[in-house]
DNA sequence: CAGCGCAAGGTTTTT
DNA sequence: CCTTGCGCTG
């Protein structure tokens, strides 16, 4: 975010003027040009540079066809990354344009920081960084602060994330005398962040979305929420897309010196732009002479899992109407996974209909690769013992358990793995869930930081006004509010007035005083003090710190030690503010990949990644598919569903184990459930069928579509439909090994096992990163009772400290100081 | 303002 | 069934 480019006047920020700039004389095509400068010294020598070495067609024809829109369809395990930054490279190294000069989009950051290094390590020192390499958002927020002036803003303003966002929906919908029951906050901010999604400010919505919202008032509600929005000096991250769209179009000829800017744009994960994103991009790729634009998008359409907020696949499949004359590539040589593995997925995939049509192949077939697996268990907590029990004998054939991950569909089924690797003393790492920056003791301290730093955040100042508790309740700040409002100033400063009349009580006038004076001291700071330094005064001196050293919850710790944490991470920046900048939208806990553990995540948060041995439990009717995509999706639905599926599949390099369990809980009662329809359209040849241990038989009996009646559905009948799904299913192979790996699993058990690591990765309520918990495992897997007695004082990383109240087996009963009675598994505490 | 009791809701997640 | 959030009361 702190690039050179940041520093320079946008009229010359270090880029050539057309005169000068590398090969850039006007007239020739590119590919003339190329030629030019690649005669050129340093080019000369090798006539094909190394870095192009080890593509395959493919991939080169896709590095190299540098002109004109080029739309690569890129398949899981195909080297998507690599093509795009070499292509960087290639650009760079051709001198047909400077770093500054090439716009390069992705989603996440951490595919912008991949990126960054990858073209770094390419082209050596020779680039100091790319400014205009980031995502959607990060860019947007970069041309917004150039020209804040034009977009209605200061160039300092601030960026609301969710929270923010839903209080303040929350504040104009009471403001408005509507019951925020009936018609809740929650909801009307994601239609806000829809609305944006699709570029449509509150004067273009739809109007039965419009009446749709508390009786007509959506449009008001929405443009009230604008206005608040520009008076508090504040956008949401759907302003980052929009602000920039309206402000190109108001003004074309800032537009122009950016299309003039960008010679090229790379564009990662397309299939996931949404239509603000899309309308973005068309207004950048415009050359002002009228050539072609030079924007290649990359990305794969059998991978959109993301319509459910906003992303168009029809995006992707549309690009070569969209931008005519496009070329075409495919990168369907996979190096990741057998051929198994891609046969499977790509019969899977080829169910859908609304998709380009690719096939993935790869040259390392082996007769000795597994097939897939299907396994099948009676419920869902069999289901955990038994993946539990495969990835130790995958363990003691020596697989790392870093090399293994569990994807589910939705995060409730995590738990019954978590609790399964806690009893076994098995490693694990939750990816996911809740992040860093939106624990509450972290959005506090934020809070704090972005009044000082933005007196203006009335939001911020709302929210910690009154913490720690100094006696400012809802009447209190209420006056201030109102008094803010009617003088048309900032809460902060309304409260520095307010103070010096005696319209506030004596006790909330002390306390105001204080506040008002707390923050006027630590703006003072602001200028000359490095930021943590100013960070760890504000938490200390605001008395927010000694709040959580009192408090004796069992988080608490935790809370201080992430405060700590924070705190740590802005000293690595310039100042607070520099800080604040990069924490609104980048803001991550990094793993701690010495830690060898078996990965639980969800099947979004997968895509991407690649592991050697992946579990997919779960592929059950209802659950996956999921019912509600089903229900409010139709065959759009499902067919995200089965890219879903796909997703899955391909991320697996050698073992692949299906999961589906014939009764699970759903909302506490207990549900018979059907196969995945999934499950059906997996070819023969690639999968395999690996076991059943209950005598339970008729797993579904025909009506695929939620109890049709009818056997089969639109696919064909089901292999699992009928009474004795598994022929010969005693006498497999599989069913042999997996009979004779139980028991060495069982044998094993003595003894190896000592203690295990819990590791959450961005979430929530989590100890320390890496926390080890001592179970007693050996006891308890020997069959003995718990090597606690009754009266034991205990530690519970959840519920925090308490005293047992009974005991059976390794159950523990265990009377909490703060959370009352609960039931757990003594591998949950530790004796204090 | 803290603590308790009751009601509702329980897919997927980034920025 | 179990968690979370809100509202009411002491």
């Amino acid at each position: 975010m702190s690039s050179p480019d940041d520093d320079i006047p946008f009229f010359d920020d270090g880029e050539p003027s057309p005169a000068t700039a590398p090969a850039a004389a006007s007239g020739g095509s590119i590919a003339a040009r190329a030629l030019a400068a690649s005669q050129s010294a340093r080019a000369a020598a090798q006539p094909r540079p190394n870095y192009l070495s080890g593509l395959n067609p493919e991939q080169a024809d896709a590095v190299e066809s540098i002109e004109g829109p080029v739309l690569v369809l890129a398949g899981a395990g195909t080297g998507k990354t690599r093509v795009l930054t070499t292509r960087i490279a290639h650009i760079l190294n051709l001198g047909l344009a400077y770093p500054s000069q090439i716009l390069s989009v992705t989603f996440t950051n951490k595919a912008a920081r991949e990126m960054k290094e990858r073209v770094g390590v390419l082209v050596g020192g020779a680039v100091e960084g790319m400014p205009w390499l980031g995502t959607f958002h990060s860019i947007g927020v970069k041309l917004l602060r150039r020209h804040a002036e034009l977009a209605g803003l200061r160039s300092d303003f601030t960026i609301l994330d969710t929270d923010d966002v839903v209080r303040l929906c929350k504040q104009l919908i009471q403001a408005e005398g509507i019951d925020d029951k009936r018609w809740p906050a929650r909801q009307f901010a994601q239609m806000i962040d829809g609305w944006k999604n699709k570029g449509l400010g509150p004067s273009e919505i739809p109007e039965g979305d419009s009446r749709g919202f508390a009786n007509g008032k959506g449009r008001a509600l929405y443009t009230a929420y604008q206005e608040r929005l520009q008076t508090l000096n504040a956008v949401d991250f759907g302003d980052l897309l929009c602000l920039p769209i309206r402000l190109f179009r108001a003004h074309p000829d800032v537009l122009k010196e950016y299309q003039q800017k960008f010679r090229f744009i790379l564009v990662d994960e397309y299939q996931d732009t949404n239509t603000a994103q899309y309308m973005w991009l068309r207004l950048l790729a415009q050359r002002p002479t009228g050539e072609r634009p030079n924007i290649c998008c990359v990305g794969d359409d059998d991978q959109s899992i993301y319509g459910w907020r906003g992303a168009e696949v029809e995006n992707i499949l549309r690009f070569e109407k969209d931008f005519p004359g496009a070329k075409v590539i495919r990168l369907e040589r996979n190096y990741r996974s057998t051929e198994h593995i891609l046969g499977a997925a790509g019969h899977l995939i080829a169910h859908n209909e609304g998709r380009l049509g690719k096939t993935l192949f790869t040259e390392q077939s082996d007769p000795d690769h597994e097939r897939v697996q299907v396994h099948a268990a009676w419920d869902s907590e069999e289901e955990a013992r038994a993946v539990g029990e495969e990835i130790e004998q995958a363990q003691h054939k020596g697989r790392k358990l870093n090399n293994m991950a569990i994807l589910v569909r939705a995060s409730f089924q995590m738990r019954e793995f978590e609790e399964r690797f806690v009893t076994l003393g098995l490693n694990y790492r939750v990816i996911g869930g809740p992040r860093f920056y939106e624990r509450l003791e972290i959005r506090d301290a934020m809070a704090f930081f972005r009044v000082v730093s933005q007196p203006a955040d009335d939001l911020a100042f709302e929210r910690i006004i009154n913490v720690p508790k100094r006696g400012l309740g809802e009447a209190a700040v209420r006056q201030v509010h109102d008094y803010a409002r009617a003088k048309g100033i900032p809460m902060l400063a309304a409260a520095r007035e307010l103070v010096l009349t005696d319209e506030l009580k004596a006790r909330p006038r002390k306390s105001l005083t204080d506040v008002v004076e707390m923050f006027n001291r630590w703006q003072g700071m602001l200028e000359n003090t490095p930021g943590h330094e100013l960070a760890e005064t504000i938490l200390e001196e605001s008395g927010y710190t000694e709040m959580w050293q009192n408090d004796r919850a069992a988080d608490a710790p935790t809370r201080l030690e992430n405060l700590k944490e924070l705190v740590e991470t802005i000293s690595g920046f310039e100042s607070l503010r520099a800080f604040l900048e990069h924490v609104s939208l980048v803001m991550d806990t990094d793993n701690n990949p010495d830690l060898d553990a078996v990965s639980i995540m969800t099947l979004h948060s997968a895509k991407g990644l690649e592991f050697e041995t992946i579990f997919l439990p779960g592929w059950e009717e209802g659950l996956f598919p999921h019912q509600r995509a089903l229900d409010e999706g139709g065959r759009s639905g499902l067919e995200e569903e089965r890219r879903l599926a796909y997703v899955g599949l391909t991320r697996a390099k050698l073992y692949c184990h299906i999961w589906f369990v014939s009764n699970r809980r759903i909302h506490g009662l207990w549900q018979s459930t059907l196969p995945s329809r999934f499950l059906d359209e997996l070819p023969e040849a690639h999968v395999e069928v690996a076991e059943i241990d209950t005598g339970y038989g008729g797993y579904g009996r025909g009506g695929r579509f939620g109890g049709g009646g009818q056997s089969g559905g639109p696919y064909g009948a089901s292999r699992f439909d009928k009474a004795e799904p598994f022929s010969g299913n005693y006498n497999t192979p599989g069913w042999k090994r997996a009979q004779a790996n139980k028991t060495d699993a069982a044998r094993d058990n003595w003894g190896t096992r000592s203690g295990h690591a819990v590791e959450r990765i961005a979430y929530g309520e989590s100890g320390p990163r890496g926390s080890t918990i001592e179970g007693e495992l050996v006891a308890k897997s020997t069959g003995t009772t718990s090597t606690y007695s009754v009266g034991d004082r205990v530690f519970h990383m959840k519920f925090g400290n308490g005293n047992i109240a009974a005991i059976d087996g390794n159950k523990l009963t265990i009377d909490f100081d703060k959370a009352g009675q609960k039931r757990v598994l003594d591998g949950f505490v530790s004796r204090v």
